[in-house]
Parts: structure tokens; C-alpha cells; sequence
DNA sequence: TTTTGAGTTGTTCGA
DNA sequence: GTCGAACAACTCAAA
């Protein structure tokens, strides 16, 4: 009876899991998760993803049980673990879907030459891509830059159907080797406890992922193009980290939006909403085509942009503490980040905003807004992260111009005009106990768009 | 090879 | 209040 290794990574399911069906159809299944955040080039996680991903393998661990399938837990480099567990279990097979950062594809590409010369059968599987970054290209062969012909291309395609979770009775029951207690992991904090506002906010398992999802092709889809603009209602999906934990697939969004998916006539929901799935592939195409997104600029003009700098200025220092912090005296900004800071998440609109006001009002680095995201949000991803914050800084792919300057005032106006998303998260409006603001924001614009005209050429 | 049309999400100013 | 133009050219994709 062969054994397959099954190693699951950014995909925390077991539905529309092609790796684990294909290991239940080899004969029995072993699941092996390995918390790798020390392989060469591989980016620790932050802390509120430290939150989630605990609870989700919690979940993973239940689903699974439930297949008899065991799940071992190892912490360490990706090749030592997977290869001591595949050699301690005698497995037959290694198989995993694939992942498109450049150090994980490298650890990916060490297991399989291992498994070659040690005998083990071993496979990469498609699950967490529509399309393969690979297999798309422009007439001229190269990747594509902008988006619209990119989501134009990629989705003509038709996507396979998700698959179902395999039947019971593929678990391996012999003798397992030891994994890690989760708990040991330490990824919950404690003194203090900052999770209270993840829990409040958020159910992280498969189950409450569906459920939302069915939720909002049920009720809120329809208004999507609309409602998704304005922070105080429900009007997003939610569904981002779902996604990046791969608790949902984008096979199983793409099957269940149903065939207006394609249309974008008249503000098709359905349509609006595919083409945000549009943009998560933009994003790991890009960074498969560039594996430095998250350091490096992709226009490299922006390496002489006059960024303040807050090792060497007390000012720049202050303002971006400030900026963490939800106290920079600018309504909608600080009611943002107050809702990073609370609930792992913000709303995507007032994510441009604070983007926006970090990188061309206060001219600070995009790189240090992106750190801060990385360590905050529940659904930062390797690529979706970084590519939108070099896209609002005017340094990345298909980036707006740079005069594209948004105004926070102007946009709490347009989009929460009576004021509840900002009285939400910042009480002390009511009270006048809230601070001028930290810039003047007429002044700092000209200083912004005189900063851009500075690198052109 | 050359040409042409287009490019996620904005703001401000002046008529 | 509302509307269109200016903002600045450049790069990209495809014919």
C-alpha cells in the first residue's frame, strides 16, 4: 500500500484540494503543515497572521480527522521537514499544490530533486491559481504589465470545477512520527492579548469561509460595484483572507459566481467582483515575474525618489508612528488603521486612502506602510501586499499617475458622507477631543507632486 | 516595424 | 452645484 505525503502549505482545505485527492487516490494519506520561517529569502509571518493561521490549522485538523487522515505539525526549513517526515513514515509519494514566491519555489524545487534521487514519487498540483503565471504571456511573449489585457486574456479561459473532498478511509493508520504540539508554537499572543478584536471580528475556519461566501452571492453581490466603495456597510465580500489562507479557492469562487462572471456590462456585480479575483492573479503573475516585488522597485526611477527618511528624522519618525497609530489628526486615515489595529482587516477603498496619504503626504517609503500591513493584516499575502502598495506609489505595475493624489477629506465625503465609518473607530470626534491634523494636506500634495516630478526621465 | 489606442479606484480649477 | 479640462507624458499591448 503506497503512502503519500501530503504537504500543505498556503491552502488549508480539503476541499478542491488536488494534492490531497491525488494522495487519497495513491492509497493512504499522511498531511504534514510545516511552519518554515527560516529557509533562505522566506518572509516570516506577521503576528496577526501567526492568529489566524493557529486557528485554521485547528480547523484543518478537525477536517481531516474526519477523512482519518492524520496532520503532523513540524516547525523548521521546509526541505529538512518534509524529507525527515517522508523518510521516517516510509512514504511512497510527496505531493503538495504549488506556491509562486521565488525562495518557496526554490525550497519546492530542492524537495523534488531529493525525492528523485532517493526514489520517492513526487508532484506539484494546481489549486491556488486560476491560470499559471507561466502560461500567459503578451503577443511579444513577455508578462503582461497591465491589467486589463492581462484579466481580458486569463479570463477567456475556462477553469476546471472544484473538486469535492476526497471519500473517508484513505488515512494511514500505521505508526506516525512525532510532530509538534500547536500549542508549543506560541502563535497566539499573550501579554498582552491583542486578539480580542480578531476574535470579534472574525470565524477563521473553511466552514465560516463558505458560509460567507454564501452569504454574499445570496445577498450582496448584486450591489457589489456600489456598495463595495463605501466603508461603513457591508458591502465588501470579506472573503481576502479565506483566500489567502486558502480555506476558499479561487476555483470554487470563479464555479459558484455563477455565468455572469465574465460580464462587466452595466456594473454586473458578479463581473465587478471576478475581476478582483482578476487582480489577486495580476499580482502573483507579477510577483512570479518579479520575486523582489516586495523590496525592489519595479519602475526603477522610484530608486531616486526623495523619500523622508525616520532614521534620520525625527519629524518622518514621529508622523509614521502617528500613522500606526490612528493619530494623525486626518479622520478617515485614523479610522482605517484604528480598524487594521482592531480587526487584522480594513476596507479596501480606505486602504487606498491610507496608502495614499503615507506615500505622497507624509513621503514616506512605501516599503514602511507594506511592513506595517504585513504584521497586521490577517489576509497579507507575499504578492497582493506588496504589489498594491508599489501600485498606489506609482512604482509598480500598470501604477496610477502620479498625480493621482487621494484627498482623505474629499473621499470621507464621497464615500462616508455621514460620517459613520469614521465615528465608529474614532469616538472622540463626537467629544472634540481629536488632534489637528499632523500636515497640512494642500501643502504636502504640492510637495508630493514636485517630489514625482523630480525622478521623471 | 510602426502605429495606434488605451490605461482600477483622483483632485482641482474655472466656466 | 455641476461639468469638463488639465494634470504629463509614458508605457504597454496588439494590430
Amino acid at each position: 500500500m503506497n503512502v503519500s505525503l501530503v504537504w500543505f502549505r498556503d491552502d488549508l482545505r480539503v476541499a478542491d484540494h488536488p494534492a490531497l485527492t491525488a494522495a487519497a487516490g495513491d492509497g493512504q494519506a499522511v498531511a504534514l503543515y510545516v511552519l518554515d520561517e527560516v529557509s533562505a529569502g522566506i518572509r516570516p509571518l506577521g503576528g496577526a497572521a501567526h492568529w489566524w493561521l493557529h486557528h485554521a490549522l485547528v480547523d484543518l485538523r478537525q477536517e481531516l480527522d474526519a477523512l482519518g487522515i492524520p496532520l503532523l505539525l513540524r516547525r523548521g526549513a521546509g526541505l529538512d521537514m518534509v524529507t525527515a517526515v517522508a523518510t521516517e513514515l516510509g512514504a511512497g509519494s510527496i505531493r503538495w499544490n504549488r506556491r509562486y514566491g521565488g525562495p518557496e519555489r526554490t525550497v519546492d524545487a530542492e524537495v523534488k530533486l531529493w525525492a528523485q534521487e532517493h526514489g520517492l514519487h513526487a508532484e506539484s498540483h494546481q489549486a491556488n491559481l486560476l491560470h499559471e503565471p507561466w502560461k500567459v504571456t503578451t503577443g511579444a511573449g513577455g508578462p503582461y504589465r497591465v491589467f486589463t489585457p492581462f484579466w481580458r486574456t486569463v479570463s477567456a479561459h475556462d477553469f476546471r470545477a472544484p473538486l469535492d473532498a476526497p471519500d473517508p478511509g484513505h488515512g494511514f493508520a500505521g505508526e506516525l512520527p512525532h510532530g509538534d504540539g500547536l500549542q508549543d508554537w506560541g502563535l497566539l499572543p499573550h501579554t498582552p492579548d491583542w486578539a480580542q478584536g480578531l476574535r470579534e471580528s472574525w470565524t477563521p475556519t473553511a466552514a465560516a469561509g463558505h458560509e460567507r461566501l454564501e452569504g454574499f452571492l445570496a445577498e450582496r453581490v448584486a450591489d457589489y460595484s456600489e456598495a463595495r466603495d463605501r466603508p461603513a456597510i457591508n458591502g465588501t465580500s470579506g472573503l481576502s483572507p479565506y483566500l489567502r489562507w486558502g480555506q476558499l479557492s479561487p476555483f470554487q469562487i470563479w464555479a459558484a459566481l455563477g455565468p455572469r462572471r465574465r460580464e462587466l456590462a452595466g456594473s454586473n456585480g458578479p463581473g465587478v467582483f471576478a475581476t478582483e479575483l482578476g487582480w489577486r492573479e495580476f499580482c502573483w503573475h507579477q510577483l512570479f515575474h518579479n520575486p523582489e516585488l516586495a523590496t525592489t522597485n519595479l519602475r526603477t526611477q522610484f530608486n531616486q525618489f526623495p523619500w523622508r527618511d525616520p532614521a534620520n528624522d525625527p519629524d518622518a519618525a514621529a508622523q509614521l508612528q502617528a500613522w500606526k497609530q490612528g493619530r494623525t489628526g486626518i479622520p478617515l486615515v485614523d479610522a482605517g488603521l484604528r480598524e487594521l489595529w482592531h480587526s487584522g482587516a480594513m476596507h479596501n477603498r480606505v486602504r487606498m486612502v491610507v496608502a495614499s496619504f503615507l506615500i505622497k503626504n507624509l513621503r514616506l517609503d512605501w516599503r514602511l506602510g507594506e511592513a506595517w500591513f504585513w504584521d497586521t493584516l490577517v489576509d497579507a499575502d507575499a504578492a497582493s501586499n506588496p504589489a498594491n502598495w508599489q501600485w498606489v506609489a506609482g512604482s509598480g505595475a500598470d501604477a496610477s499617475p502620479y498625480f493621482r493624489i487621494f484627498n482623505p477629506v474629499t473621499q470621507a465625503k464621497k464615500f462616508d458622507a455621514e460620517g459613520r465609518y469614521t465615528t465608529h473607530w474614532i469616538p472622540e470626534l463626537l467629544t472634540g477631543a481629536y488632534p489637528e491634523p499632523i500636515v497640512d494636506l494642500q501643502e504636502t500634495r504640492r510637495e508630493a507632486l514636485d517630489a514625482y516630478a523630480s525622478i521623471k526621465d
